[in-house]
DNA sequence: ATAGGGTTAG
């Protein structure tokens, strides 16, 4: 029989400072607390080393709370160890990991003495808690007294630069890294790199990354990502291409660069599987995006459902793209997903979902959305805010519009434009304009080209043709003329006021117009009278290899609509849905019926409703009712009467609709009867306001 | 040090 000598472990303090250390590179799972207060049960006595070991693994879990580390600030006062600047660094660091800044900063205050890694830790941690303009203060006295900066300070110093377009405080960075000699640190060179291509100086980025010996992997995937930002797939991929000729060591942020510049992902997701990083979050994330990015829904969902871990990025993409799809109920149920696996709902999650409420059947889950970011405190911010402006405004609320508007702490252009065109867009483009005018007295912004395009939209409204053209003159002076929305809207402008002329003036004014400028010409064309010319404008368009869209036939079938064409109708109608793959929507089935209506083709308007994979509504029936009122058919206008009193009753229109046809057979019983309904349903055909 | 989800426009 053999007999086992219990183990003993010798538990010195480097025993403990080894446990400490694992808990700081997440090898272990146990709490630096718990390890902590063993020593203490311990007869050992933590030393300086001990407490900045403890401070640093306390740092990295996440598991501690405020309480916990005053009681750590006093067990530090009263052994004497605070002392020691790192023994107080780290404390320090533990603060403002905690985003007690005030805590740090009064710790920082009472040093007596400092050294740059002390600087360090405060610029950093005030810039990581929103405070980039003292971590810049900061920066300026730590010069002030004469401390040297470090490439860790610079390297601190750059990204808030770049973000907060702090563009001379990034410049001058530069300048003290060039005098310092710290400009060859390669850490210090790929911040700099980054912090340019924020500022839209592209140029400089390439300078030095073109300069630069020692590329790492940060460095190319910092110049994937620049190009990335900038919208430049091509000189991406060639950056990618030379990498991977280099034998440089791809990393998971290469990927998600790529994947941020749209570049083919089924390709990338082989490379993702390859190279093995089908269990890295972010890369799985970022997978996840792109595939809901390309509406393949069905792929975003089951790779999100593979990844070990939820992530709050990957559910936001694939509620945002059933709510931009109009498919509130699925993302709703997302979003409550979100909500029941206890994850922080931020300003991005939120607009996400409070984008998808656009019809008025929404208006439930876009109020209750709005009692959510109150709640939470989400409403604070300006992103909630312009998302809220512009759901209010899809109800036509313009109201709580103005009223969200007026609450908020600050307005940039953004929300000013939010407002604009959320006036617009329901029906109050004098509110806009007093909107934009108060705008230029008080804002000390300028107008941009989406404020123009509004404005324009809303001159459209109004037929104001002088304020259109006041418009006009000053996207000529500020180089608008180049903005595909500026230049659709100014079209649109001169149709609806009524001076073709000068449509196609703008219009032939430029250089490669897009599909949407093509649809206004064609539309302007239609409004304007001239189908013919829409329809020679649409071939036009298709011989220069444009794709039409859904709008494209909006406007070729209402001037073929208004011009009698019935075979070119057919012929595009056609097209759109076979050549194109384009489903039709309601308003072209209405085009199409009434198109065939007009032309006596009843059986055939007939047989296309009938064939409709979605249900026609009152202004498909009403396009074949006031066909049959002109042809005087009597058979097909009473079948299509009751078709359209069973889906609205309450349509005063129709009721006038039929008994003016009743009128035209002399059937006058039958215009007595159809009045007589109109009177008992409570609609007496006074519905209609003309705004003239 | 580099990174993924987002608000305004015809």
């Amino acid at each position: 029989m053999r007999i086992t000598k219990p183990i003993t472990l010798y538990r010195d303090l480097s025993y403990f400072h080894s446990l400490l250390k694992s808990c700081i590179h997440g090898e272990i799972s146990s709490s630096p607390i718990t390890i902590f207060r063993d020593l203490l049960r311990s007869s050992l006595t933590p030393n300086h080393f001990t407490m900045s070991i403890f401070l640093q693994a306390t740092t990295t879990s996440l598991n501690s709370f405020k309480l916990q580390v005053e009681q750590v600030q006093t067990h530090l006062t009263k052994s004497g160890l605070d002392r020691f600047v790192y023994v107080k660094t780290s404390l320090l660091n533990l603060y403002l990991k905690k985003g007690c800044v005030t805590s740090a900063q009064m710790l920082f205050d009472e040093m007596p003495e400092r050294d740059t890694v002390v600087w360090n830790a405060l610029i950093c941690g005030y810039s990581r808690n929103g405070y980039e303009c003292d971590a810049w203060k900061l920066f300026i006295v730590m010069l002030q007294q004469g401390f040297s900066p470090s490439a860790t300070t610079l390297v601190n110093l750059l990204p808030f630069c770049g973000q907060c377009g702090f563009v001379s405080q990034g410049r001058s960075v530069h300048g003290v890294a060039a005098k310092s000699g710290l400009e060859l640190d390669s850490q210090v060179k790929n911040a700099l790199i980054s912090f340019y291509s924020k500022c839209a100086e592209l140029g400089s980025a390439e300078v030095l990354f073109r300069e630069m010996k020692d590329k790492s992997t940060v460095s190319w995937n910092t110049m994937i990502g620049a190009y990335s930002q900038s919208g430049l797939q091509e000189e991406a991929i060639t950056v990618f291409k030379n990498m991977f000729e280099k034998n440089v060591e791809i990393s998971p942020v290469t990927i998600i660069n790529l994947l941020s510049a749209h570049v083919s992902h089924e390709p990338l997701h082989c490379l993702v599987v390859k190279c093995g990083m089908v269990n890295d979050i972010s890369v799985v994330t970022s997978l996840v995006c792109a595939y809901s990015r390309c509406g393949c829904l069905v792929s975003a969902e089951r790779l999100y459902a593979s990844a070990k871990q939820d992530s709050i990025v990957g559910l936001t993409s694939i509620v945002s793209c059933y709510a931009e799809k109009g498919d509130m109920d699925i993302a709703v149920v997302y979003f409550s997903k979100t909500r029941q696996l206890c994850m922080k709902i931020d300003a991005v999650a939120l607009v996400g979902i409070l984008h998808g409420c656009k019809k008025s059947s929404h208006i439930d889950i876009g109020m209750s959305l709005h009692g959510y970011a109150i709640k939470s405190g989400l409403c604070t911010k300006t992103l909630v805010v312009n998302g809220l402006i512009t759901m209010y405004s899809k109800f036509d609320d313009v109201e709580t519009v103005l009223f969200l508007f007026e609450q908020l702490q600050e307005t940039p252009l953004i929300s000013w434009n939010s407002v604009i065109s959320g006036c617009v867009q329901s029906g109050r483009a004098s509110t806009a304009f007093e909107v934009f005018h108060q705008m230029m007295l008080t804002g000390g912004l300028l107008p941009d080209a989406i404020t123009i395009a509004s404005l324009l939209a809303g001159c459209s409204q109004l037929c104001c043709l002088n304020l259109g053209k006041e418009l006009h003159g000053y996207t000529l002076r500020n180089n608008f003329e180049n903005e595909n929305f500026v230049c659709t809207a100014l079209i649109d402008m001169y149709a609806k006021c009524g001076n073709e002329v000068q449509a196609e003036s703008v219009f032939k004014s430029i250089k490669a117009p897009c599909t949407a400028t093509w649809n206004s010409m064609i539309s302007g064309y239609s409004l304007s009278g001239l189908q013919h010319r829409a329809l020679s404008c649409y071939l036009e368009m298709r011989e220069k290899g444009l794709k039409p869209d859904e709008i494209t036939f909006l406007g070729v079938l209402s001037a073929c609509n208004h011009g009698g064409f019935v075979d070119e109708g057919k012929i595009c109608f056609r097209a759109m849905i076979k050549e194109f793959g384009i489903s039709p929507t309601l308003q072209h089935y209405a085009l199409m019926v009434g198109l065939l209506g007009r032309a006596c083709l009843f059986t055939e308007a007939l047989y296309l409703i009938w064939k409709m994979d979605i249900k026609p509504d009152s202004a498909v029936w009403g396009a074949l009712l006031s066909a049959c009122i002109i042809h005087r058919e009597l058979e097909v206008g009473e079948y299509v009467a009751r078709k359209m009193f069973m889906l609205d009753y309450k349509n005063g229109g129709l009721y006038v609709l039929m008994s003016n046809l009743y009128a035209t057979e002399a059937m006058w019983d039958d215009v007595v009867r159809v009045r007589n309904m109109m009177k008992d349903n409570g609609y007496d055909g006074y519905l209609g306001v003309s705004q003239i």
